[in-house]
This record gives structure tokens, sequence and C-alpha cells, in this order.
DNA sequence: TACCTCGGACAGTCAACATC
DNA sequence: ATGTTGACTGTCCGAGGTAG
């Protein structure tokens, strides 16, 4: 074998067309970042290149699934409060244009309100998102993939290099405009017919949470 | 043995802020 | 206008668990 998944992350990919970032940690490893990892890296937290289909998803038979997972749009409008100048040495030297007082949590809270729905989000996504605000108990997400009808000439004029599984359509692609969530889909009613959660054999289901009760605190 | 699951460390991006 | 800084957001490392 070339590389086992046990050791996932360890891989080197050797034969990637990575050449994006090379940092070296501070631990002195080698760490390669690709811009955009695919849906089924990401779901897996597991290393990705810049491949499509990228070596883990080809490895694992899934090449058709791997497609970049949306990215979704920084938050603008934020408030950060003064800023700590340095030394250059790390040493925070004074922070401008407030009084060298203590930082209180309490008394320095954002200017802004907490922003309930910032852009966009995958809720449960290698446990990183909280659901998303207004989620219900009997709402149901599905990643990425949404069962609709196929297009006629769909299919046709697709590059080789982007085929999806027959009738599935990522769900960015469905979008013609930037949706808060860009890889879940709000189930849309009975009736509608959808991919139940499409997965491969052997699919990635990883990292990928269920929803978990809201606490009664919720009024 | 191979793959999945998961928490968290690491890293990149970018807009607000500070200064000229 | 430009540089700096902080916070946000994404990637994936690595240990532990499970199944064949
Ligand atoms: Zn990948
Ligand atoms: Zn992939």
């Amino acid at each position: 074998m070339g590389f086992t998944d046990g050791a996932d992350g360890a891989n080197n990919l050797p034969e990637s067309p990575v050449n994006e970032f090379t940092t070296l940690s501070s631990a002195g490893t080698l760490h390669i970042q690709v811009k955009n990892a695919c849906t089924n890296c990401q779901q897996s937290c597991k290393k990705c290149d810049e491949a499509r289909p990228c070596l883990r998803c080809v490895k694992y038979g899934r090449g058709e699934e791997c497609i970049d997972s949306a990215r979704r749009e920084r938050k603008k409008g934020a408030k950060r409060g003064p800023y700590k100048k340095r030394d250059g040495k790390g040493n925070i030297i004074a922070s401008s244009g407030s009084p060298p007082q203590e930082d209180e949590p309490e008394s320095s809270l954002p200017t802004v309100p907490p922003v309930p729905i910032p852009v966009g989000y995958t809720p449960g996504l290698c446990a990183q998102y909280p659901l998303p605000p207004g989620h219900k108990p009997g709402d149901v997400y599905y990643p990425l993939y949404y069962l609709a009808p196929v297009p006629q000439h769909a299919g046709q004029e697709r590059e080789s290099a982007t085929q999806y599984p027959p009738q599935l359509f990522p769900a960015s692609f469905m979008t013609p405009y930037s949706q808060p969530y860009p890889q879940y889909i709000l189930h849309p009613g009975p009736g509608v017919q959808m991919a139940p959660h499409y997965s491969a054999p052997g699919s990635v289901t990883a990292c990928v949470k269920p929803p978990e009760p809201q606490d009664s605190s919720e009024t």
C-alpha cells in the first residue's frame, strides 16, 4: 500500500500538485494546507489536496463526490475595540485609544449585538458549528446532495471532471444565489423526494453530529 | 488492519483599526 | 492611503474506538 488511512493525516501526498502553502509549524512539522478541501475530506476532517478528485476520494472510490466545499462569507461589521500595540517582541505596549484598564469581559462587550445569523454555516460539520438559529427539532438538513430532476442537457455537457451521481446535484449547484446554509438544505417538505443522506458504500458521515436537543433553558 | 469519530491545534484570510 | 492587528474561519493532526 502506498499509504494507510489510519495515518491519513500523515500522508504527504507526494503525487498531489499541492504547492500552495508549505509552512513549518512551531513544532517543526511541515504543515501543508489546501485552500479548499473537498466535501468528503472536510466532513471527515482529513487531509485533502488540490486534485479533483482528491487522493482520498479516489482511494475510497468516491471521486464523483469530490467537489470543493463552499466557503462561507466572512462576517462583516464586527467591532474590534482598540488595538494593543506591540513592541515587536510580542509585548503589548499600550492600548491605543483607551486607557490601560483591566480587560473586563463584562464591560467590554462588543458594541455590536451578537449576530444571530452570521452568514451561513454547515451545522454539525466536524462538530464545529452549532445548529442554525431557528433550528427546530423536526428540521432535517441534508448535506451537499439534493435529489432533483435532472435537466435534459445536464449530464451531457457536463465536464467529466465534475460528474455527480445520477440525479444528484450539489446543493450549491442548485442555488443561483448565496444562501445561508450552502451545504445543507432544509427539507422542502413531504412530496419532495430527496436523497436520504446520500452516501456511497463506506460513506463519510464522520464528524457530523446529530442535532442535540436544545437546552430547556431556552424559552 | 482499515476505517471512523472527534477534539483541538494550527494556519490563512480579511476587515476594522491606527497612523501618517 | 497604507500598514497593523485581531478575530474569524477552515484544514487536518493524532488519539481512541469500532468493525471486519
Ligand atoms: Zn479531499
Ligand atoms: Zn475529495
